[in-house]
DNA sequence: GCTCATCTCCGGTATCACCGGAACAATTAT
DNA sequence: ATAATTGTTCCGGTGATACCGGAGATGAGC
């Protein structure tokens, strides 16, 4: 573990038992210790680091992480402006279309969705709030893509990569390329069974006045539902409105 | 700073200043170093490896909490079983009584609000997801307390204090126990601008098989609507039939 | 009561978190 | 332009401490 000097070694650990604590959905020091090879006295001296600080609890030896996280998630995300103004529109496109309609940002590489909200007929999905995705592999990540620089995408990549998640996620980066193209000039993106098997999506960019990419909004659905000019007009106009109405609120407000 | 021998300084150290920096609503170095008295180079250290963790965000030297921890909260929200359980109750509340309605849960002595709806009417409140609270301080929380063992109220209180929000806080501990005797016998409790002036709530917990309070739900809004029979019979009841509601699901599911 | 498994606690030591200081970058004032 | 100022980043030394092995405590299962 080569350290670069200016790097803190214990945050590192306390973080990695977090995240595994996370994974593995609650669990106790020696299977902590023994997921991440380290002796259980350092296991334990973190975990009671952090349940002292209240970011952790503790179950009779099992330990699970707290709503400490909540907090600072939750806090900060109603800070952020986009969501703000975002969410109504985001819940009016649900109950519209009676089927997911979601809000993306791009953080260090990833797509992470912000806010969800199911209409009524909307299936049972493995989103949530602050679940990151790799960009390319959801309609909400190419539009933010294809309304970025192209040295910025290339970047991008270089660091992420092109993992493919399902049969039809773009693994080429030329291909990547050209669809973010023709999104840029339909205004718009399609997904198509891209992450998760059987689900389309559409989504349209929330841009800045000088057209770069904030954030996108979508809805996705059934492919059996989302089919013919639903697709391919209808949802595509009303997502493209919302966004529009998000980036007019976010000028003047 | 007396370390306990088992303690991780450096974790302290990071989340402080994770916390400072959610505070600020996001910091320079040298901000944080001012504000926790501590050298430019050791914050600059630990926001460095935060932000190599994706932690935390890095916009031209202002550093802002990320949506990991939010990807950490909403995650260990979700499987939370009365969370999933309560969440549509709430929502009905909201809807039915057009004002707030909130589910809190108690997490290291604190009223933690796992989850809150606004209905139609609802005025600006400043509670969120995550948000935590003292325990008497609340309608929720007193219900909570009240069904909980009295050794374990004294602890709470102990560690805690009674410490006044506003003027009509209970910060006497004697007069606390006659309320939290009150409550347990009416079922509900109420919350006379106890936490936020002009606000008032009436709350019922959620208990398990052995009557212990795992968390409550409620309703508030303005005092000017919360008044007369409404408030006094129409929204315990409608609050105690969801809180039932809940407890039935939560056995059989 | 014994065994096994797991969590806590403790104390030594090699490591690295912390810090001062200097270089670098950006912004404002002159 | 240039200097002054403010803030960020980098670097290397060193003393505090994170880490670890091992012992003690706890508890479940037989």
């Amino acid at each position: 573990m080569a350290t670069d000097g200016t790097s803190v070694q214990a945050t590192k650990t306390t973080f990695e038992i977090i995240e595994t604590l996370h994974e593995l959905n609650g669990a106790g020091v020696s299977e902590l210790a023994g997921e991440l090879e380290m002796p259980t006295s350092t296991i334990h001296d973190h975990l009671q680091t952090l349940t002292e600080m209240e970011y952790l609890l503790n179950n009779d030896g099992t330990y699970h992480v707290g709503a400490r996280f909540l907090h600072l998630g939750e806090k900060s995300r109603t800070r952020m402006k986009v969501y703000n103004v975002a969410r109504p529109q985001v819940e009016e496109l649900a109950s519209k279309t009676n089927e997911h309609a979601n809000l993306m940002i791009e953080e260090h590489d990833w797509g992470v969705f912000l806010y969800k909200d199911r209409g009524a007929d909307a299936v049972q999905l493995d989103t949530y709030a602050g679940m990151r995705v790799p960009l390319q592999t959801t309609a909400l990540g190419k539009t933010i893509l294809a309304h970025r620089p192209r040295e910025e995408v290339e970047s991008i990549l270089d660091r992420q990569g092109l993992v493919a998640v399902t049969e039809n996620t773009i693994t080429e980066r030329e291909r990547l390329f050209d669809t973010l193209e023709d999104v840029r000039e339909r205004g718009y993106a399609f997904d198509d069974e891209e992450r998760v098997d059987g689900m389309r999506c559409v989504a349209a960019p929330i841009t800045d006045s000088d057209g770069r990419a904030i954030a996108a909004i979508s809805v996705s659905g059934p492919k059996s539902r989302m089919m013919g000019e639903t697709f391919t007009d209808e949802l595509p106009n009303l997502v493209r409105r919302s966004a529009n109405v998000i980036e007019v609120n976010l000028t003047y407000s």
